[in-house]
DNA sequence: CGATGACTTGACTGCTGTCAACGTGCGTGG
DNA sequence: CCACGCACGTTGACAGCAGTCAAGTCATCG
C-alpha cells in the first residue's frame, strides 16, 4: 500500500484520457512543452486538494479517481457542487473572483494532475491549438453543468436520481467504461446532498429502482438492467437519445 | 403610444447602460466601430427574440424592458431559465454546439441591441480592451447564474422566492433603481417555472412575506419593507452582505 | 359586454424530510 | 486477534410542506 508514487515518470502522452484532456490536438512538440509545466500528485480519500477561498493559482485534471467539491453552507453543513471523473477539469468554480468558491476533495484514492493557471495562460497564447482545446474544455465543462442543473432542477426524487445515473453512466462511457455498470465512488449523503434531498431518499429511490427491475444495487455497485427505461423515466428522453446518439 | 422607433439615432455612447454593457471602458474611436455593427429593435410582449435550436448567430443586449428564457419540457410545458434587465448578455445559453437551447421573448415592450457574433469575434481581435469587456461579460453571466441556481437549489419555498427576489434587487440597484421598489414584469406563473415551484404556491409566499412585514405586494409591484430581514431570511445572510457591500 | 388571462384562496392528498432504531463493514487500539 | 467505535446504509413511523384541483375575483382587451 505504497501511497506515493513511484509512478515511472507520468506523461501526458501516455495518459489514458489525453483524449479528453488538454493534450487532445497537440503536436508532439506542443505536447513535450505542456507536459513540463504539469505536476502531478496522489491524493487520498478526503484529501483535500484545494480549499473554498484559495486564490485561484492552478487548474487541476482528475488523471484517475474522483472528487467532489463542496460549499460550505451557512451552518457548518456542506452542499456537493459537482463530481468529476478522470480527464475533467477541475477548479473552474470562480473564475470570476479568482477564488474558489468550493472545497475539492478526493473521494477515493486518486491521482491529480496540476497546472499554473498563468503558466497555461500564457502557454495558450503561443499554441493556438491548445487555447483552442482550452476554450473548448471550458465551455463543455460550464455548459454541462449548468445544462445538468437545469435538467435536475423541476423533477421529483426518482427522476432526479435516474437523471444523475444516465449523467454519470454516459461520462463513464465517454472514458472508455461500461455505461451500464459502474461504482458510485460517493456516498449516499454525497449524492443527496448534491440532489438536494436526504441520504434516506436516495436509499428509497434507489429500491424503488431496483423493485422496478431497472436497476441492481449492490453496496456502492451500480448495474443498469434497462438503460431504454431508464431514459424513459427520466422524463427527458429526447435529450438523452440526442446524447447518446452521439 | 407609438410603439416603433422614430428614436433619435440610437448609439452606444449615449447607451444608459453603456457602463454595464459592452462599451465600458472603450474610447471613442473604438464605440464608433462597435456602434456601427450592432442593430436595434424593439419587441412588444411575447414577441419572440430568437428561438430554440435557431443557429447562434448573434449576441443580444436588453437595452430597455425585460426578457425571459425559456426550454420546452417534454410535453408541452416550458420551463423558464432565465430572465434579463437591461445591460444584460443575451444569447449565450448553447455557446457550446452553437445552437440557442431556449426561446427568448420579451415580457414587456422592449428594446433590443443585437450584434453577429462572428463580427463581435473579429472585432474583438483588433479592439483588446473590447475582447476583455465581452470576457468580463460572459464570466459574469455564466458565473451569476450558476450561483443564483446553487442558492436556488437546496432550499425551501419561502427561501427561493426571497433569494429571487433580493437577486432581482441587487441586478435593479446595480442599473441605478431602487433597490427596494420594483416591478415584476413576469407573472407569478413564470417566477414558479423558474423557481420550480407553481404558481399558486408563489403566491402564497408573497402573501406570507407581506403578513410578516417584509414585503409590500400589490399586483406586480414590490416594495421591500425590511431589506436586513429579508436578508435574514434568505438563509444566505453571508454572500448577500457581501454582495450589496460592493 | 363577454372573453380571456392573471391572480387569489381553500380543501385535500401525497411526497419527502425528520427522527429513530438497527445492521454492517472497516479500521484502530488494546 | 479480538473488541470496540465509527461511518455508512437501510428501514419504519410520522408529520408537514407543497402540489393538485377547483372555484372565484379582478383587470384588460376586443
Amino acid at each position: 500500500m505504497s501511497p506515493s508514487g513511484e509512478e515511472p515518470t507520468i506523461s501526458c502522452g501516455d495518459c489514458h484520457v489525453r483524449e479528453l484532456c488538454l493534450p487532445r490536438g497537440l503536436s508532439q512538440e506542443d505536447l513535450t512543452q505542456l507536459d513540463s509545466r504539469v505536476c502531478h500528485r496522489i491524493a487520498q480519500r478526503r484529501d483535500v486538494i484545494y480549499r473554498a477561498g484559495d486564490p485561484l493559482r492552478f487548474l487541476y485534471v482528475v488523471r484517475s479517481g474522483s472528487v467532489k467539491v463542496a460549499i460550505g453552507d451557512a451552518a457548518g453543513t456542506e452542499q456537493i457542487i459537482g463530481f468529476y471523473l478522470p480527464g475533467e477539469l477541475l477548479g473552474l468554480d470562480g473564475l470570476n473572483d479568482h477564488r474558489h468558491r468550493g472545497t475539492a476533495r478526493a473521494l477515493e484514492t486518486t491521482s491529480i494532475c496540476e497546472i499554473s493557471f498563468d503558466e497555461l495562460e500564457s502557454l495558450c497564447t503561443k499554441l493556438p491549438s491548445l487555447n483552442r482545446q482550452v476554450e473548448r474544455l471550458m465551455s463543455k465543462e460550464l455548459g454541462a453543468e449548468q445544462e445538468l442543473m437545469l435538467s435536475l432542477a423541476r423533477r421529483g426524487v426518482e427522476q432526479r436520481i435516474v437523471v444523475f445515473l444516465l449523467n454519470l453512466s454516459k461520462r463513464w462511457s465517454q472514458r472508455g467504461f461500461s455505461a451500464t455498470r459502474f461504482t458510485l465512488t460517493m456516498t449516499r449523503d454525497d449524492i443527496a446532498s448534491y440532489l438536494g434531498m436526504t441520504g434516506e431518499t436516495v436509499t428509497r429511490a434507489f429500491v424503488a429502482l431496483r423493485n422496478s427491475g431497472l436497476l441492481k444495487v449492490e453496496k456502492k455497485n451500480i448495474q443498469i438492467l434497462d438503460l431504454d427505461a431508464l431514459i424513459e423515466r427520466s422524463g427527458s428522453a429526447e435529450i438523452y437519445a440526442r446524447v447518446f446518439a452521439r
